[in-house]
RNA sequence: CGGGACGUGGCUCAGUCUGGUAGAGCACCGCGUUCGGGACGCGGGGGCCGGAGGUUCAAAUCCUCUCGUCCCGACCA
């Protein structure tokens, strides 16, 4: 591609509403260009960049067996209602009417598409295992949509949906696809971690997200030292203290009341009391659906959410505001405790075995000393329901555990039958017995692939590419293009490169070499080559990899052969 | 939706507090000199100051409303 009939606008300011390296430097070197809140118009390298990680996903996805469909981008509102997802999905659903009045909503994931065709498609055991994916664009309507391309509203997705006769089928699909998922993702040149991750909305049993280890990653994930075991942290379980419980008999001293003047949060309370975090209870008042729920959390930890609303199994789950807290607890926010409460007291393992704790005393600036549980209050669940820290322990093995960051790429999820049920995809076994067909789904940011591999990618100067999504594998800098030498040079050696099927820029444009170097850099071309006079003189040539500080000389009758070898070399590096 | 900030040539920003009729750098066009890390000189084009309403002799500047964008929280590939 020779640059001068090419698209590349490149900018040397940092945009003012660009905040993360991948969104700035996609828009300085011109690869994205923003339309609206989330929206993104592809430029040609970053479309380059895109359909090069779309191939790799695709042939990958191929190997595994997959068969690629294209389903609607627009899916009628009749089919949400039928999954039950048309209420239950919420506020990303971009939905409309069409001209006849009709429910219509921009697919956000095409579950119900894919398991409305297989119901109609599949019948018999004979059919499967079957895989269905596509590569399309999806538009989730993000409460905020953040940087760039790697939260948009409207982005690249690849979605694969499997479906088996049965568990150990269907056990062996979601492998196959863990398996193309960590070819994929090496092949792109990406530093990543599988991790055990929550379900979410999508539903199901379980799933694995693949993160991208990136200090700017959305997602907090703790890996074991010693073990395999790596969770993102909504889902990292916690392993059951289990405290010597027998001194609780004995040990229980007088309760006692204490005024707590304006003193509400744990640190005011633990440093007006003189006591540690872990002897105060934190009770939380939740809103689970339509029924109230009362939190017991150690002073230290705090609750994970997703860990709660999976417990109580509640479709949405809310903080309680002043006036309801005021309302259960007859106390203003800041003051609740367990005792006397007339709702649902669900409770961490981690207090099991506590004793003479402080809690609120459910009445304004008022706290309780030497509280007991069993004594004091009663508790009618307990459950593994905060958030690990880093002084805990691997729950697989006992091993130390760290937390590091990373930057959602994939997810895969067991489904089960959940859409199949509810969608009466059903086929009939070998003994005539008719089944629901057991699912899994398998999703692929695409597009923020690109921004990922960029976030772990880069240097002051640019972007450095990992060759595979590059737009461009070499980039040719001719230093002058008035001098004959120097152009016939040029043109002999991109014509080598592009025999050799290279994918090659070629910046032929009439600009000052201080402004190709630049540009190149922030492109990020794994492979340069410099012709300019300085070597023409002893007939070399420069090359250089930008990925390495230092460039190199050779004849220019190498040049070619060199860039080919290097080349082979980038790739050969991700095996 | 809650909390914060910002909208001034294509980009980055100054001017706003203290109203007086719009600037700089980069980018762009022309000519010349330059040419291995974002050159220089001369000349030039381009802005209803996000929009609407109001206050005022006079509004980018003050007031009200509105739209948009970004940042912090709940969502997710």
């Amino acid at each position: 591609m020779r640059h001068s009939e090419y698209f590349i606008p490149t900018h040397k300011e940092i945009p003012s509403d660009a905040e993360i390296i991948s969104h700035q430097l996609m828009l300085r070197a011109g690869m994205i260009r923003k339309l609206t809140s989330g929206v993104y118009t592809y430029l040609p390298t970053g479309l380059k960049a895109v359909r090069k990680a779309e191939n790799i996903i695709r042939e990958e996805m191929n190997r595994a067996g997959a068969i690629e469909v294209l389903m609607p981008a627009v899916q009628p509102g009749e089919l949400w209602k039928e999954s039950g997802r048309w209420d239950y999905y919420g506020r990303e659903l971009l939905r409309f009417k069409d001209r006849h009045n009709r429910d219509a909503c921009l697919g956000p994931t095409h579950e119900e598409v894919i398991t409305d065709l297989v119901r109609k498609e599949i019948h018999s055991y004979k059919q499967m295992p079957i895989n269905f994916y596509q590569i399309q664009t999806k538009f989730r309507d993000e409460i905020r949509p953040r940087f760039g391309i790697m939260r948009g509203r409207e982005f690249i997705m690849k979605d694969a949906y499997s479906f088996d006769t049965d568990e150990e089928a269907a056990d062996r699909s979601y492998r196959i696809m863990y398996e193309a998922y960590t070819r994929i993702f090496n092949r792109c040149g990406l530093k990543f971690r599988a991790v055990e991750a929550d379900t979410g909305t999508i539903g199901g049993s379980s799933s694995h997200e693949f993160m991208v280890i990136a200090k700017t990653g959305e997602d907090q994930i703790i890996t074991c030292s010693d073990c395999d075991y790596a969770a993102n942290v909504e889902k990292a379980e916690v392993s059951p203290v289990m405290e010597p419980r027998e001194v609780m008999e004995n040990g229980m001293s007088l309760m006692e009341e204490v005024v707590t003047p304006g003193i509400k949060t744990v640190s005011e309370v633990t440093s007006f009391l003189k006591i540690s975090p872990d002897q105060l209870i934190k009770t939380l008042i939740y809103k689970a659906d339509d029924e109230v729920i009362a939190v017991l959390i150690r002073g230290d930890h705090e609750l994970n959410e997703h860990k709660f609303q999976s417990f109580v199994g509640a479709g949405e789950i809310e903080l309680a505001g002043p006036d309801l807290v005021f309302e259960i607890t007859g106390a203003p926010t800041g003051f609740a405790g367990p005792q006397g409460l007339k709702i649902k007291i669900i409770a961490d393992q981690s207090i099991r075995g506590m004793k003479n704790f402080v809690t609120g005393g459910n009445k304004k600036d008022l706290h309780l000393k030497n509280m007991n549980i069993g004594r004091d209050f009663t508790v009618d669940r307990f459950a593994d329901l905060r958030l690990i820290t880093s002084t805990d322990l691997c729950p697989k093995c006992g091993g130390k555990i760290s937390f590091g960051r990373g930057i959602e790429v994939g997810h895969i999820f067991k489904l089960g039958t959940k859409y199949s049920q509810a969608l009466n995809a059903l086929f009939l076994d070998e003994h005539g017995k008719e089944k629901p067909v057991i699912m899994g789904c398998y999703g692929i940011g695409v597009s923020r692939i690109v921004a990922a591999a960029i976030e772990q990618n880069h240097d002051k100067d640019g972007i450095i590419f990992p060759i595979p999504i590059s737009p461009f594998e070499v980039t040719i800098l001719p230093l002058r293009v008035d001098e004959k030498i120097i152009i016939d040079t040029t043109e002999r050696i991109y014509q080598e490169l592009l025999d050799q099927k290279i994918d090659v820029l070629l910046d032929d444009r009439a600009e000052r070499p201080g402004i190709k170097f630049k540009d190149a850099d922030l492109l990020g071309t794994p492979v340069r080559l410099t012709i300019g006079p300085k070597g023409l003189k002893n007939g070399e040539v420069e090359i250089k990899l930008r990925s390495e500080p230092k460039s190199f000389t050779c004849p220019i009758n190498d040049a070619a052969t060199i860039i080919r070898k290097k080349i082979t070399g980038l790739y050969d590096s991700l095996k």
